[in-house]
RNA sequence: GCCCGGGUGAUGGAAUUGGUAGACAUGACGGACUUAAAAUCCGUUGGCUGAAUAAGCCGUGCCGGUUCGAGUCCGGCCCCGGGCACCA
């Protein structure tokens, strides 16, 4: 008979549900361990096969950890704000609280079926208005801190839309619906200070357990450079101009500076003849799209200002030229340029006939243009002969006596843009009064979505919330207006910034959290999701979790101690599932045609978790089929417990193969080698099929074993065999070293490396015994025979190798 | 261009981290059961030479090195995937 899955999944789904089997106590005196996904946004297409993929893995971590005793923390919930359920409310006119509910319910439904051991009772959305007072409150930590402030800051506007567009909705300079030109215009923003945190959040990095392409793609992107702030002197204007240079060693190869169109001083500084040319050049840059600016192999252009600065080592005046290369948003948006050592500024050079000085010798075979390797330094007076570090210290000290310049760092990383003209997301607790912006106090939280009439942008730039003038306008008892709310709302990073700390107690009125419950559980002992997140979503969250520790509202510097990316799932024809390729693979239809534990070994079974593989049905079907060769090992025709399953003591060989599995199952767990353990449960019930009697403590161990993975059928394997204790808090076997090893090993048998025989002999036996028994056995002998041994090596219990000459 | 990953049978992947390459699974082929098919079970399955489940040679992207021994370590190259991209 057949492992029945729609049957035994339901019974055992429902009696967990009933049991509340999974609700985490806060019960301090276990040890816990707080594993987390990263939350779904739920959108309207429900889950494919992929989505469950780094949940099946945390849920098999989850069970078996509560197996090992701890007291284990797995949450889920909803990251619901967002813009498709607000693109959606736009054409139809539907809530957007409407559509994220239903989109909701048949996410959980989805993840449901899979048999999670998640907390329900936990379950958080980022829409609630209980979730939404926290997140403004943090908010309002980041104001308090001056972190928070508003800026004028260039967006995707698209005159077409009458609307700002998100950076995705932006493709190829223009707007993804309708494909409208989108213009980057300056508009009134509210900033988070996250650069305030560059260096914490860089320093942070190294005692993370994350994979190290994603600390790695932090750290680009954070950016961080050493240098120097070296001020010009500008005769003209008898001002300093200053730029920063991670090579000060090569300032005697500065033969002229550029600026950015932007740079507040190219207005003092423009001579009248120039100014025509000038003013069309920044007018042009303006204009230009995004992808003009990053188009590869373009031609330098600029403008000369008529103006001149003094370089400070040599007194050499050199011209100020104005480009669109150099940006006014990194370092102090104005540049030395050395094009003997800068290949941007070599081409800059090359197209404005402007002189080139090499100041570092380039080596022999070098035959490029510019020269950015190290070498001894040239042209550069009192720095000659020095190597490139060599020559960086003296210069930076030379600048610091003499009052021209400074040690600096700068770093990549910009402000975070927080503030979004969209209705669908957290309102930002902030009035208008006067011209200048007062924080809501806590007690005024939440601030909450009006209702609207229509979801479309104000048409103004601003958000449909500019509309609700009711809402807009604050008055006070007298009706006279005092004020006006803030319509920008929070990006939907904002929410999942802190989810995880929500979960530790997420029906607490009084406050976010608790903070002995923080304390308590965190930080977040593995956190597993996609590498699209590796950037921003752990960047933001990171740089939140550090304020709030350093406000002390946490006790972990970091948030997240162990990240896991877990790859795709492709579609089976090797490309990205999606609706429009037609290969996506519904979960409701596997699972009510494999059942669920079929689903999740398969995905297991699949290959290393971290890697991007094509679906397979056949492979799903291979897995199913596992399950009845399983089920057929317990069970006769009529679903009857097999007789040959006794209290006979189990053989030798099976105790050992036993053991094996628990061992190997055990270290690849804490690995997160899942797939090789799927494949240990194979092994191991092949070797079984192949008995006449089976010991039932035996089964016992293995059915405790196979629990995280299939724990349906375990559960009714479990109550088979007569146990009646809960198998989701059995505790977890130790396997037993003397049980490992059998009384003979075999022993390949190498000849000048290459293998020629094995033999068999005693675990225990000695080298002697070993070497003697190799060189006489038969195919190897003919190797032997006739030359000299010149060493005989034995690797206790692998293999003998017998060089010969 | 720069920074990370990664190249192992027809396919997904194993390999105790320097010690018998290809576990486990999929697919394919052959067999048993069946009137037949499905399901199930039992074999075979890296390549080449061979009648052979005799023996040998070759084989982990390519070239070279270290070593008694290299998929694993070192040097150089090629290809694929991801990220960043005028960041001074």
């Amino acid at each position: 008979m057949n492992y029945d899955h729609k049957t035994i999944e339901q019974k055992w789904q429902d009696k967990w549900n009933k049991d509340q089997l999974y609700k985490t106590s806060d019960d301090q005196d276990k040890l816990k361990y707080y594993i987390l996904d990263m939350f779904p946004y739920p959108s309207g297409a429900g889950l494919h096969v992929g989505h469950p993929k780094g949940y099946i893995a945390t849920d098999v971590t989850a069970r078996m950890k509560m197996m090992q005793g701890f007291n284990v923390l797995h949450p889920m919930g909803w990251d619901a704000f967002g813009l498709p359920a607000e693109q959606f409310a736009i054409k139809t006119g539907t809530h957007p609280a409407i559509t994220t509910k239903n989109n909701i319910d048949n996410f959980r439904r989805q993840i449901k079926m899979l048999g999670f051991s998640y907390d329900w009772d936990r379950e958080i959305n980022t829409t609630d208005d209980e979730y939404v007072k926290w997140t403004q409150w943090i908010f309002l930590q980041l104001y308090h801190k001056g972190l928070a402030y508003e800026a004028e800051v260039p967006v995707n506007w698209c005159p077409e839309l009458k609307a700002v567009l998100a950076n995705e909705e932006v493709v190829d300079g223009k707007s993804d619906i309708g494909g409208h030109p989108v213009l980057r215009v300056p508009m009134r923003q509210w900033m988070l200070k996250i650069t305030d945190y560059a260096e914490t959040l860089l320093a942070g990095l190294d005692d993370l357990d994350w994979p190290h392409s994603i600390k790695e793609l932090q750290r680009n992107w954070i950016g961080r450079s050493e240098g120097a702030n070296v001020d010009f002197y500008i005769p003209a204007i008898k001002e300093n101009l200053t730029v920063f240079t991670t090579r000060p060693d090569t300032l005697f190869g500065a033969t002229y500076m550029v600026m950015a169109p932007e740079h507040p001083f190219v207005k003092t500084l423009v001579k009248p003849e120039q100014k025509d040319a000038v003013n069309q050049y920044i007018d042009n840059a303006s204009k230009k799209s995004d992808l003009d600016r990053t188009e590869l192999n373009k031609e330098k252009t600029g403008v000369f200002l008529g103006a001149h600065a003094i370089n400070p080592v040599n007194g050499e005046e050199i011209p100020i030229w104005i480009s669109d290369y150099v940006l006014m948003s990194y370092g102090t948006g104005a540049i030395m340029a050395v094009p003997g050592q800068d290949q941007r500024d070599w081409d800059f050079a090359k197209t404005f006939n402007l002189p080139i000085i090499r100041t570092v010798k380039p080596s022999e075979e070098f035959d490029g243009e510019a020269y950015t390797g190290d070498g001894p330094a040239i042209n550069s007076a009192f720095l000659d002969g020095l190597q490139v570090e060599e020559a960086k210290a003296k210069i930076t000290n030379w600048l610091v006596n003499e009052g021209k310049g400074e040690k600096a760092i700068q770093y990549k990383l910009r402000d975070w843009l927080f503030s979004r003209q969209r209705y669908w997301g957290e309102p930002i607790p902030v009035i208008h009064q006067d011209g200048s912006p007062s924080p809501l106090s806590e007690s005024e939280l939440p601030l909450l979505l009006p209702e609207v009439e229509k979801y479309e942008p104000a048409g103004t730039g601003e958000s449909p919330l500019a509309n609700i003038s009711e809402w807009v306008e604050v008055k006070d008892e007298s009706g006279n207006i005092v004020g006006l709310r803030e319509t920008n709302t929070m990006p939907q990073w904002a929410g999942s910034c802190w989810y995880y700390l929500r979960y530790i107690d997420p029906k607490n009125s009084e406050k976010g959290w608790d903070e002995a419950k923080e304390k308590y559980w965190m930080p977040v002992d593995l956190y597993v999701g996609g590498a699209e997140h590796a950037v921003l979503h752990l960047l933001y969250s990171r740089f939140w979790h550090h304020v709030l520790y350093d406000l002390g509202h946490v006790s972990t510097k970091e948030p997240f101690q162990k990240l896991f990316n877990q790859g795709m799932i492709l579609g089976q024809d090797g490309t990205k599932m999606s609706k429009s390729r037609g290969n996506v693979v519904n979960p409701d239809e596997t699972v009510d045609t494999f059942g669920a534990d079929a689903m999740r070994i398969y995905e297991m079974f699949m290959g290393p978790l971290d890697k991007a593989k094509p679906w397979s049905t056949t492979g799903l079907q291979g897995c199913a089929r596992f399950i009845n060769k399983l089920w057929n090992i317990f069970f006769d025709e009529d679903g009857k417990l097999l007789s040959k399953i006794n209290n006979e003591s189990a053989d030798k060989e099976t105790l050992r193969a036993l053991h094996q599995m628990i061992k190997k199952i055990s270290d690849n767990l804490d690995q997160l080698h899942f797939n090789t353990c799927v494949s240990e449960f194979m092994i191991f019930t092949n070797h079984l099929q192949s008995q006449n009697s089976i010991n039932k403590d035996v089964l016992k161990t293995f059915v405790v074993c196979i629990n995280p993975f299939m724990p349906h059928l375990a559960e009714e394997l479990w109550a088979s065999l007569g146990e009646s204790t809960e198998l989701s808090y059995e505790n977890w076997p130790f396997y037993e070293e003397s049980l490992l090893e059998s009384d003979t090993i075999t022993i390949a048998v190498q000849v000048n490396g290459k293998r020629r025989s094995e033999i068999n002999v005693s675990t225990n036996a000695k080298e002697d015994e070993v070497l003697e028994k190799a060189k006489a056995s038969e195919k190897a002998a003919t190797f032997i025979e006739g030359k000299e041994i010149v060493k005989e090596i034995y690797v206790k219990g692998r293999i003998v190798n017998i060089v010969v000459r």
